[in-house]
DNA sequence: TTGAAAGCGCTAACAA
DNA sequence: TTGTTAGCGCTTTCAA
């Protein structure tokens, strides 16, 4: 009932405590002969390390440092909370974590950032990336410094990031696409889309995997060229508005960056008789009470608290030298109804 | 940087670390004045107990019981292979599980186990609840034993068990409401409902909810009396098929048990022309493929490891002294699409 | 009412 | 190439 410990390990084996521990962990300077006696001490006992106890001999302290962009957006601060709070719970794991800003989209900040991390005292980097070839060019050095990287709810592809910890943007605009289609389903017409900025990985591949679903699957639907409101809550507001009044003919609106305020604000302008499903992106206080009032129809979400945590994880695994750790479950779009509000 | 020790308190109020000890532990024989002094110290020190270390050295260990019905069910035979699996991983937090079955619904049997359960050998009780006041007893008896309980799934409210991990039915209910009333919409027409058994519980609990959204938003559409399928694939498809064939007027199904293979082939059966709305419950390889093929639109899900996962560390969360512990997240109804499969 | 000392399972010098 | 020994932070005898 009791596990067995190095020490019968030891015993079995005929070795002393640090031979065994040599084996463990993969140490040099252990012959051949000697190695296979323990590993099958180890099997035959059926022996697993007590990692507890080997980090409280180590020692063994994760410095980890996460790159937020600064600005309005409610989820990066949200996320930011997140940050600060896991921050506070991973102590307790022999993990400190720092939290740095950098201006929004600005690739160049984010670059220098990353150049000026020093090894010294940061042993991971988790990042709200900026796709951009300077960007990347940062990550490669600071991988070359020995720095872990992973990259936190949106990704650089093509880089050397030993990970991503998000969601699958094309599915979640799919995701949406399937929810408005039958949402509208019976009162054809034209659906309106709402985007921060084309530029923006993300919101591209959401516009992808909506346009993909309603296409094929809601052929009667006419998709109209979507907006652009740079995530800017009065921007999205007019420009909505003024399309919903030009054309009475839009029964969905799915917004698929930030901008929710906007969007509702432009909504609420109708006349009673209109009735326009809505499908947005992020839980936050705000889109909440719109699902509870009716304004919206359904919130795709995404868990930034298990984003931050699987990054931890992630960063963590990394730098205990797992060669290629993947996240146990992945991040998944989580659909949201007045009804199952958490 | 580094983080105070017992050591550190101990020099700074002056005292022996057995001392410190008693005062973290609340043990007897501390002068108050001692204990306020230590208390201080740790105040002023910001000192936080290492629980790893503190687990080494007591060499805790947690025994915990699972009990889980017996029988057919599809969602529980997951749940019985996430209990193993979640069991080989909580060894290593010395934690060792045990899984009981008990004969479904057999609220006598359920009682009896609970019963000849012994303290000596078990610290704490997960099970998943049949409602009978036989049970109420039992568990009360059992804590009086001096075990830790709490309910896993189905709950048993008026009892003495200490936490319950699972979704709240009324709003999965709701949520079905919710979602088939919208894919329904411009198809006015009856709505049938496919049960276990209304003796139920949570199947009451999912009625209840599911009406209440349907009566108060969708008004149009009319609830027929629900079927009751006993959770047995054949006697849901005939019954579900006969229901579809008198009433050309259904459009939508919600089935709110198990039996969804029974709803797929009654569905099946169905006139190329004919436009029925599904939702049903518990995502798993059948409803997966369902979703996948356009059989069901929708499927509510709980997630079983998560509550699996959940149930443990509440245990050991009641038997670390910890007096109300929660979840730190609760389990939500998850809303599963085609293109939202994880 | 307090303290000293041994030890939980593992790691990391240092010696041999 | 292998072994000895002193901790990591905390708990637990046993003595004082």
């Amino acid at each position: 009932m009791t596990r067995p410990t190095i020490h019968d390990v030891a015993r079995v084996a005929g070795v002393s405590l640090s031979t065994v521990d040599r084996v463990l962990n993969d140490r040099e300077g252990v012959r051949e002969k000697t190695r296979s006696r323990v590993m099958s001490a180890i099997n035959s006992l059926g022996f697993e390390r007590n990692i507890a106890a080997a980090n409280l001999s180590r020692k063994r302290r994760y410095r980890l440092c996460f790159i937020l962009p600064d600005g309005q957006n409610s989820f990066m601060r949200v996320l930011e909370e997140d940050v600060a709070e896991e921050a506070a719970a991973a102590l307790r794991d022999f993990t400190v974590i720092e939290t740095r800003k950098v201006p929004a989209f600005d690739a160049g900040a984010l670059a220098e950032l990353l150049r000026s991390l020093d090894p010294e005292s940061v042993d991971g980097v988790a990042m709200v990336a900026t796709d951009a070839t300077i960007v990347r060019i940062a990550v490669r050095e600071l991988r070359a410094r020995g720095v872990a990287v992973v990259t936190l709810v949106s990704d650089l592809p093509g880089s050397e990031k030993q990970g991503f910890v998000g969601i699958d943007n094309v599915q979640a605009g799919r995701t949406a696409g399937s929810l408005l289609g039958r949402f509208c389903r019976g009162r054809t017409g034209r659906i309106a889309m709402v985007s921060g900025s084309m530029l923006l990985r993300d919101h591209a591949e959401r516009r992808l995997g909506f346009e993909q679903v309603l296409r094929s699957e809601f052929p009667d639907q006419t998709i109209i060229a979507p907006l652009e409101g740079l995530d800017d809550k009065d921007r999205v507001r007019d420009q909505l508005a003024e399309r919903l009044a030009q054309d009475p003919d839009i029964v969905g609106v799915y917004s698929l960056g930030a901008g929710n305020r906007g969007v509702a604000e432009a909504l609420s302008g109708l006349p009673a008789g209109r009735d326009v499903s809505v499908v947005v992106h992020e839980l936050t206080r705000f889109s909440r009470e719109a699902l509870l009032d009716g304004s919206f129809d359904a919130v795709l979400h995404q868990n930034s608290r298990r984003e931050v945590q699987g990054a931890i994880e992630l960063l963590r695994r990394l730098l205990d030298g797992e060669p290629q750790p993947a996240l146990s479950e992945p991040i998944r779009v989580e659909i949201y109804m007045r009804d199952n509000l958490p």
